[in-house]
DNA sequence: AGTTATATGATTGAGGTCAATCATATAGAT
DNA sequence: ATCTATATGATTGACCTCAATCATATAACT
């Protein structure tokens, strides 16, 4: 018995809003709650899953933004993706001690989550707006760590607003780790405002300023400028010079730490 | 092969902290991550999750606090517990429309999972300086969300500090609510001086203030005050009228909410 | 109006999870 | 030193989850 495609679309939104609000739910409640049969709820599973945002685990799904448990690739122990290898990188840069800033997104979430498990740290101050990196860091042993308040912003997930860059002001970073959703010969972009005004705000108050951004951001001019390429300490990517450079991105090797 | 039983001890405390960081974890990864067998691994999600913080789940365990689904109990059918019911009552002093301040603590967390399955809200702006609040609220209809940033306590999570009461002075607020440690003939107070410090705060900038606390906090008194009965507009509780006599608390039928 | 595509629920068998049980080894008690 | 308690891993059978398959009904297309 067929449903109309619009219908299908709309459940499978239902799903992806209810199992993000949850947390997490199994299949039995999902089949409750959307009045679906055990296989369609399988299937829509499967579809919401495909698109991103939750994790399936047995016996139900995940909301990917309440979880740092490894995604499906990680738990497969397939090549680990350029997030996780980017992360890594930008932890690397983290000092031991001092007072770093982390921003939203999941690449730095997937930093935030690395910095978890890093041993050794010895008051190590961590400030961000994100509340993903907050929750992964809230009990990791030698991090102090500070959210900067403002309005939530549910699409990053991030408290964004004008109550978040003044509280920023009372801060001064050691080095900031940021994100973006474009690079171009310009410098690194966003495509919404207000992260755009946040993150300009970050770097008035940062010593060193890494940029993490994964290959599939290169040659995006997303509307809302950032930063230029002068302003960074460094770009942590997965993208080798020469794909850079076709951009019309040149860096010093100093500048680009490969991941 | 029976093992001492304070390696026991931190074991189990070593697997409440990878939950409580990753979020999820499935019993194959807590073998690897604790080098136990899997039926070992089964009877330390077992314990732990009796000690609360976790929730089981098919093939694994969740984090509570990252987690809004119903608690075992609440999966189960059986009788709600006072929280909820606590949580439910509170909800329904919730206006439609202004704005709120959510306190941390798990019964306020059950409400805003409550507020979160609520239908037909316009503009309601809240207030918290809980993640796990700010979590499950974060993608609500008609929910515009604040956090009100500050150092993150670990063991409430929420954020605290001179930051966070600082933050609060930008806001008014139409209601708030609270939870305590303990309550008696002189009012409601905690135990930690910063979370009593910035409840104070809270009150100082709310017309109706609402405590919501269940009989297990009666009689106690832990150090820091927070408020005197006469500064509450009233309190939810599921503890009877004669019992709260009975440890010399004394309310006007409008001051005491029954759950 | 007729044809094709596909979403649905039911069924099935494979595979995974689970707690109970047991033998063993060692911690804990005497 | 001896005895008791219990944490451990292996095993087992019950139970649950899962995707594939199929028949059906209807959406989508012509």
């Amino acid at each position: 018995m067929r449903v109309p495609q619009h219908i299908v679309d709309l459940r499978r939104e239902e799903l992806r809003r209810l199992i993000r609000r949850d947390g997490f739910l199994p299949v039995n409640e999902i089949c409750k709650r959307l009045q679906v049969s055990e296989a369609t709820a399988r299937r829509d599973l499967a579809a919401v899953e495909a698109n991103g945002h939750i994790t399936r685990t047995y016996g139900g799904a995940l909301a990917d933004y309440n979880s740092a448990f490894a995604s499906h690739d990680e738990r497969s122990g397939r090549a680990r993706p350029a997030k996780t290898r980017i992360a890594e990188k930008a932890v690397a840069q983290v000092p031991r001690t001092g007072t770093i800033f982390l921003d939203a997104g999941t690449t730095i979430q997937a930093a935030a989550r690395a910095l978890a498990h890093r041993r050794g740290l010895t008051r190590l101050v961590v400030v961000t707006n994100s509340l993903a990196a907050a929750s992964v860091l809230g009990s990791t042993p030698g991090v102090e760590l500070h959210v900067v308040g403002g309005e939530f912003l549910n699409r990053q997930a991030a408290l964004m607003g004008p109550r978040a860059i003044k509280a920023l002001g009372e801060w001064s970073f050691d080095a900031a780790f940021l994100g973006g959703e474009g690079m171009d010969a310009a410098g690194i972009s966003n495509s919404h405002a207000s992260v755009a005004a946040f993150q300009k705000s970050v770097l008035r108050h940062a010593q060193r300023v890494y940029f993490c951004l994964d290959a599939s951001k290169l040659g995006k001019a997303t509307p809302h400028r950032v930063a230029a390429w002068s302003q960074l300490t460094a770009l942590i990517s997965d993208t080798p010079p020469p794909r850079l450079a076709a951009h019309g991105i040149s860096l010093p090797p100093a500048k680009l730490l490969r991941a």
